[in-house]
RNA sequence: GCCCCCAUAGUCUAGUGGCCCAGGACGUCACCCUUUCAAGGUGAAGAUCGCGGGUUCGAAUCCCGCUGGGGGUACCA
């Protein structure tokens, strides 16, 4: 098995789904996956592109075998690196000497006229079949004289039907007639070889046995296959899983348009476990009910028959849900962990924190852990309890069914009590504050909304005994009293 | 245009000839719990299994056609 990227950006969630049908295949029979960099295409190559990739596969705890980075028996894993080995153009050349390919002289210009001109005349569709697929030997040798750049191209047959399975699809024949092909360019002018060739001389020389790669694919590989028979190499079992579409479902997914990079899930505060299981549903199914799977089990039960033909729409809320499941099951102390990262990012903590700090936000996430869907809440649900608030507006105080007069009266008594309470505690301050709310004639709801606002500066936060414990005596009755001067007489 | 693939609720899916007048999940709505927000609990709405033919005693499941969607059509991957 193999993983085999293109360092030309970010990885996107597409190509982290392919990359886990590859690796959770390869764990579950035992055999090894290893990770290939295809740079081929020197136009499109990213600075640092290959680095982003092999750091969003280990953040998803997807690892590697044999890989650019540690190498292997089949090393090196790096395309332009085996291309400068040389390791290409010799398979390249024998397909020539076979007459399995030839050497084409058409310039990337040519070429488009004469498609313009043949669309012109009213042909349908384009396809190049080179007159120099016939040439002689002596043909050859006098355009290669001529010095005109030229590229090699697969004599792909003129009749017949090429044929192949896939696992996906039930085993199901695939086939295409042959007429509808063309002869694709195997080694550029330049030398470098086409995507086409390198991927294939790789796969057969790294012993790849199942290529699992986007249905992107389907299309081009009739062309592998005549390139293995060609060469009269094993043909490996193809797989190939649907495209994740675009949550309008026009289209599969862009990192370009839809913000779906690996990296921006880990921004986010998305648990590389909960992204896991959530890709892994993505056309891949274990029964009619079993959704929430660890690493393991996933392992255990994934296989391509069970992989869905039909591509699935990319779907936010559900993958919002997954992580809060995840997220819930933390232990607390391995949430804090997680958590300490965005708190200091945010301003909220030092980085790195100190140890202080570490064991306030312990303290305080018990009281958000269920809250939280994506750890990137956190800064906001936490800020009241890390920094200073602004003294919150009168409405926002002002409660259902009251008004400024009785907010006052509300707030006064609670200062009042909470001044003189003796111990700063969850149990003591609803043992205070509980009978204080039927005494003012109020629902609790009214005096602990006022309240919560007061302390925190918003009428959406933690429950309000365990928010004001947490926030310290101090530092509550100073915000109370700010409130009630935000209060008009 | 041509070629290939696909087709169960808004979405992800279970279903491989009778157990299905279709099961689970997300989302939506209601109620319960409740100091707000979540979480949790209960329940509801939502699919003439894309449409039309056929095969069969019987079809979401098999076959054909149509339609729709996706992909490909590069000296990109």
């Amino acid at each position: 098995m193999r993983f085999a990227p293109s360092p030309t950006g970010s990885l996107h969630i597409g190509g982290v789904r392919t990359a886990l049908f590859n690796w959770l295949f390869a764990r579950h029979h035992g055999g090894q996956f290893l990770l290939r960099i295809e740079d081929t295409d020197e136009t499109r190559y990213v600075e640092g592109a290959e680095a982003q990739i092999l750091a969003a596969l280990r953040w998803m705890g997807l690892d590697w075998d044999e890989g650019p980075d540690i190498g292997g028996p089949h090393a090196p894993y790096v395309q332009s690196q085996r291309h400068a080995l040389g390791i290409y153009r010799g398979y390249a050349d024998a397909l020539l000497e076979r007459g399995l390919a030839y050497k084409s002289f058409v310039t990337a210009e040519e070429l488009e006229q004469q498609k313009a001109a043949a669309l012109a005349r009213g042909l349908k569709s384009f396809r190049y079949r080179g007159a120099e697929r016939d040439w002689d030997a002596a043909q050859v040798a006098a355009a290669e004289a001529s010095g005109k750049p030229y590229t090699v191209r697969l004599k792909v047959p003129l009749t017949g039907t090429t044929e192949f399975s896939d696992l996906i699809r039930g085993g199901d024949e695939i086939s295409i007639e042959n007429n509808q092909l063309y002869d694709i360019v195997l080694i550029k002018s330049t030398g470098m070889p086409v995507y086409h060739f390198a991927h294939l001389v790789d796969d057969h020389l790294m012993g790849i046995t199942h290529v699992i790669r986007g249905e992107e694919w389907v299309p081009s590989t009739p062309y592998h296959v005549l390139l293995y028979k060609a060469f009269g190499w094993d043909i490996p079992q193809f797989a190939h899983v649907p495209n994740i579409l675009r949550q309008d479902g026009r289209g599969k997914l862009s990192k370009r348009k839809d913000d779906v990079g690996a990296n921006r899930f880990w921004e986010r505060g998305y648990l590389p476990e909960a992204l896991t299981n959530y890709l892994a549903l993505q056309g891949w199914s274990y029964d009619d009910h079993t959704e929430i799977m660890s690493r393991a089990e996933l392992i255990e039960r994934f296989t391509l028959e069970r992989v869905q033909a039909s591509p699935a729409r990319w779907n936010p809320d559900k993958l919002l849900d997954m992580n809060g499941i995840y997220i819930r099951a933390l232990d607390p102390d391995d949430l804090t962990h997680r958590l300490l990262p965005f708190l200091s990012a945010a301003g909220l903590i030092d980085t790195p924190p100190t140890a202080a700090q570490q064991a306030y936000v312990r303290q305080l996430v018990p009281l958000i852990h269920e809250r939280l869907k994506e750890l990137g809440e956190a800064p906001a649900l936490l800020a009241c309890f890390l920094q200073e608030i602004d003294p919150p507006p009168a409405e926002l105080l002002i409660q259902k069914k009251m008004d400024a007069a009785s907010t006052r009266t509300a707030l006064a008594s609670a200062l009042e009590h909470l001044t003189h309470v003796e111990a700063w505690d969850t149990p003591t301050l609803e043992a205070t504050l509980r009978p204080l709310a039927e005494e003012l004639g109020l629902k609790p709801g009214q005096l602990f909304g006022t309240l919560r606002v007061a302390a925190t500066g918003s009428s959406v936060a933690p429950p309000l005994f365990e928010t004001l414990a947490a926030i310290g005596r101090e530092r509550v009755l100073q915000r109370l009293q700010r409130a009630l001067a935000q209060l008009p007489e």
